[in-house]
DNA sequence: CGGCTGACTGCGA
DNA sequence: TTCGCAGCCAGCC
């Protein structure tokens, strides 16, 4: 489509994906974080919806670890979008990271993303 | 245009 | 502590 508006939507839609995806990669070996605080780091644009919705289309990125984002509660609200349920929880135990029973153990792994300016 | 859904979160009861 | 609800915004019907 040459629709003006369809191409500010894309721009805008690559856009947000370009900075869940700069916050996402740097999410140290044997952390993770949460979809809220990634909407932080945002500058909270968007909600934390908006993360998940993102990083749906980012699971297909090897090369991002998206396995290192979960819920606030530490539960691996993503893990169908893995292949296999347990493919997530799999990704994250190769980290050496602790969980409490279903979900990880956010006092030892939590990390806190800096405030992007992008 | 309206309503529902979704890898969510915060707050009040 | 657990449960329900409103807010959030893009996509789909």
């Amino acid at each position: 489509m040459s629709d003006p508006f369809d191409t500010a939507r894309a721009a805008r839609h690559r856009d947000f994906f370009r900075r869940v995806h700069a916050v996402v990669a740097q999410i140290p070996f044997g952390k993770v974080t949460t979809y809220g605080h990634i909407g932080k780091a945002l500058g909270l644009r968007s909600s934390a919806r908006m993360v998940g919705w993102a990083l749906q289309a980012a699971v297909a990125d090897d090369h991002l670890p998206c396995h290192r984002v979960v819920n606030r509660n530490g539960e691996l609200s993503g893990k169908f979008h893995f292949g296999t349920p347990t493919r997530m929880r799999e990704l994250l135990e190769a980290e050496a990271i602790d969980f409490k029973g279903e979900a990880v153990d956010m006092d030892k792994h939590l990390w806190i993303p800096p405030v992007e300016d992008i």
